[in-house]
DNA sequence: ATTAGCACTATCAGCTGATGAGTGCTAATA
DNA sequence: TATTAGCACTCATCAGCTGATAGTGCTAAT
């Protein structure tokens, strides 16, 4: 049943006064959200063809699949084949206005977010504001994190906190409990043995070698390496929740722009599955720069009315997450698409120095 | 401009089979949530009235402000004096079916939830699942919160992270610069000495303090108190961001029973402003047991369409915070209220548990 | 005090015909 | 041969009308 979705095909030659009449369709449907006839179109147009000859060619495209019309008498509406043609062969990414980038680097760095989180949910909430579309951020996997530190506090005689700090600023608080009673100066020495010992290697290679030593044979430990093991070990257990940001989920249901979808409940209830989200976000193959995917493009049967647009960020070394935002198939991609990838450039580069700040 | 709505008056007596027709009418409509005329009531009723004399009763109550009509030719439906009268005079909290009650529990004791923040959103998830209608809840003010631990962790010659225990088990974590580089020994010995000095302490008092400090002489300070009273002032210069958890909002726009809602849109712009909602939750008077405020009688315009019922949470010593729902005012009282009322009191119960099992 | 009867009213679903935007086809035109 | 004007046709939408329905208020009879 998995069917895997391709990506639309575009190859086919289609000559330059088609092209321009498709072309303006897409963008008369875009700019106005109303199906587009030739009336209105010859007008808007301006290449001096009458109605008669640009029903003509509209009728060529719908046969080639790129017109299609809700009703009989009502105009015409561009296909996703169409979005695609538009995306691939029309749209340049044009440069945005100082003042949008502006906007994004200032709300980027507003005070207060020395924590990724913060950074991610703030971008997120900027991102769904500027589009007016629901906006959808993966956080970075904690699985490929780098540790940075690690701390134990002693809380009480039974509980111990974990205090674990990544590379990226990501900080991570749980609380385990144990059966023996545990000094603080015990704790700290063993924190700088697994300091010391996992510096600079990923949480996944961490919990791996955790995980051997322990088969190993227990009669080598002294005390302080056996309890650094056990301890660690739970530490490093951490949960695999994939966190993911939503904002602007509101939109989907009062902005006008959504309204030719067919279940905004659908949606919404997708959107509760955290976990399928994340695959969404997640489950492209590593690509540079910004990715789209027009209606039946998408996966899941709830996404096929609309797209998405998005990107990854990443720190100097790795790809940490991806933004991205869902939105009607036709919105306004001039605009999105540049609008997408500037913040997550912006968003790359903030936590870049962050990350960086450390020795 | 800021007219504090007062709670409604039900002093008036009406007689015995009045009320019973009162009554009738409330809880048709609760159950129904259409408006509910003579002859169907007459029907329900059992009272052996021909639906003329449920008429002429219907016309007092409407003369006495309990009933209204949307129009003259619709059944009638209860006014908001109506609900208050039904909530103060008929409703009587019964118990909870042990299913139910058993489900609650179960709901909060689940595994993976050290952290108070981690308990206040799946208590507020489970919440608006069980009643189908909008849950809020606030978090405690880290102000009147009580010192457990501080710690100071160095990340780096620059960046310090600072980790903040409260007594009932919220972490917060914050990085703070220094313009000095200070050696995790060090620092070490400034959070043991915090700590001593600080234990069992307010938030709020140990800010009062450190400020008192900073201004005595400056020449009697060591080094060591010097530097506490520095780290100590950011670290409990905690941005006073007043947390609120929603959920359910989904609800309010796909839930039949809010449809005679006038502006779902209102109501959700409302959210989006926490502090407003942080307002809206603890403004009240420090009240023991549930607390229930119909239509009119609530303080934001966008929400006199609406009743809220909203219980506070405590631990051993001090409230904490409120946890309420939002929905139509034509709720089901009787199921609500008693809902809402375990649900804080069994929240109030795993959070003492946390709390007191530090020594 | 209660009730039957009746006139009145508002809503709703279903039908009607007019309107208008849009198409497809064909024959005339450049 | 490509373009266009003209015309017949289709379909969605809307205002206006209809009768059915469910409710009320009032009055007169019980």
């Amino acid at each position: 049943m998995s069917k895997t979705v391709q990506r639309l095909e575009t190859k086919e030659s289609i000559d330059e006064r088609t092209q321009r009449v498709l072309r303006g369709i897409i963008e008369g449907y875009i700019t106005s959200n109303e199906p587009v006839g030739s009336r209105s179109l010859s007008k808007t147009l301006e290449m001096g063809l009458s109605p008669a000859t640009i029903r003509n060619i509209m009728s060529d495209l719908s046969d080639m699949g790129f017109l299609m019309q809700l009703h009989t008498s009502a105009g015409r509406i561009p296909t996703d084949k169409a979005y695609r043609f538009y995306v691939d062969q029309v749209v340049v990414a044009n440069q945005l206005t100082r003042k949008l980038q502006k906007r994004i680097q200032e709300a980027t760095q507003e005070g207060g977010m020395n924590q990724v989180e913060d950074l991610l949910i703030s971008t997120t909430r900027l991102l769904a504001g500027l589009t007016q579309f629901v906006c959808l951020t993966s956080s970075p996997r904690v699985e490929t994190s780098i540790l940075r530190r690690i701390e134990f506090i002693r809380l009480s005689s039974q509980q111990i906190l974990v205090v674990l700090v990544t590379r990226n600023g990501q900080v991570r608080n749980k609380i385990i409990a144990t059966t023996e009673d545990l000094s603080q100066d015990f704790l700290n020495t063993v924190s700088s043995f697994l300091n010391e010992q996992f510096h600079n290697r990923s949480l996944h290679e961490i919990r791996q070698q955790i995980l051997e030593s322990m088969v190993e044979d227990k009669e080598r430990y002294d005390r302080l390496l056996a309890q650094a093991v056990r301890l660690g070990k739970k530490a490093f257990e951490l949960e695999d929740a994939p966190e993911v940001y939503i904002e602007g989920q509101h939109n989907l249901i009062f902005s006008e722009r959504f309204r030719n979808l067919n279940s905004a409940r659908g949606l919404m209830d997708t959107f509760e599955h955290k976990s399928m989200i994340m695959n969404l976000l997640d489950s492209t193959v590593e690509a540079e720069g910004i990715q789209i995917f027009i209606g039946i493009e998408n996966e899941f049967e709830s996404l096929q009315d609309c797209t998405m647009v998005k990107a990854q960020y990443s720190d100097q070394n790795n790809v940490l997450g991806t933004i991205g935002v869902i939105g009607p198939t036709n919105m306004d991609y001039q605009k999105v698409i540049p609008v997408v990838d500037f913040t997550a450039r912006i968003l790359s580069q903030t936590i870049t120095q962050q990350s960086s700040s450390c020795d």
